[in-house]
DNA sequence: CGATTCGGTTAGCCATGGCTTACGGTAAGC
DNA sequence: GCTTACCGTAAGCCATGGCTAACCGAATCG
């Protein structure tokens, strides 16, 4: 569960899969429309789309030669809760700090 | 306000400062501490702990010659709104796709 | 069937970055 | 003031990983 996590956080990490990533989020496409205006290879494209398809955030499907990818919310909701345990447990915690900062000025 | 969450994502995408940023989010607390019990000397701690600061991820604040830091809400609030971004746009057009996947078997 | 299109895989190159060791600098304690 | 504790920084080493070029398999169309 906690690797869940850590292959999601190092897929989006590289600026480039991001890109891809993004771009999937806006329209659904194949390899070849998705690697079209970039400025790497479609082989580059294709190695991030399955660093993407193993992080859960993404999935494909074939159509004919083609293979259309598309996003796929288990990996965002992984990390939505990940995110939302830090949000519960330590802006609590920041605030009260805040607020004693604030206090002994 | 994307390099946000580049360096974000960047920053959490390494395990090493996964871990350390984490055990900052359990309790704040000086590098030393941070780094005792951690597989990787005091120094690495510190450099994570520099770009974990760069990233809005976490804050430090002086306290004799030690030097503790805690969680900064600013940068997982760029993430969540972030993530949130993809749940609004593209779960519901993954939602279509399921159902017309399944009304078609 | 041949030809074509589309896409995943491999080999290899090179840059990025994480780690350690050594050092310098500052604040507390005696 | 001198020592000690705590921490950030620099230099250098080495592994990881992203990229391209070349290859190969599979599906469609004439």
């Amino acid at each position: 569960m906690a690797n869940r996590i850590a292959v999601a956080l190092n897929a989006l990490a590289d600026p480039t899969r991001r890109t891809i990533f993004e771009r999937v989020g806006a329209a659904p496409g194949a390899v070849g429309e998705i690697a079209a205006g970039l400025p790497v290879s479609r082989p580059a494209v294709s190695q991030h789309l399955k660093v993407l398809k193993e992080a859960g955030l993404v999935t494909d499907t074939p159509d004919g030669t083609r293979r259309v990818y598309r996003l796929d919310p288990r990996g965002l909701g992984a990390l939505r809760d990940w995110l939302d345990r830090f949000w519960g447990d330590q802006l609590g915690a920041f605030k009260d700090f805040a607020d004693q900062q604030e206090s002994s000025e």
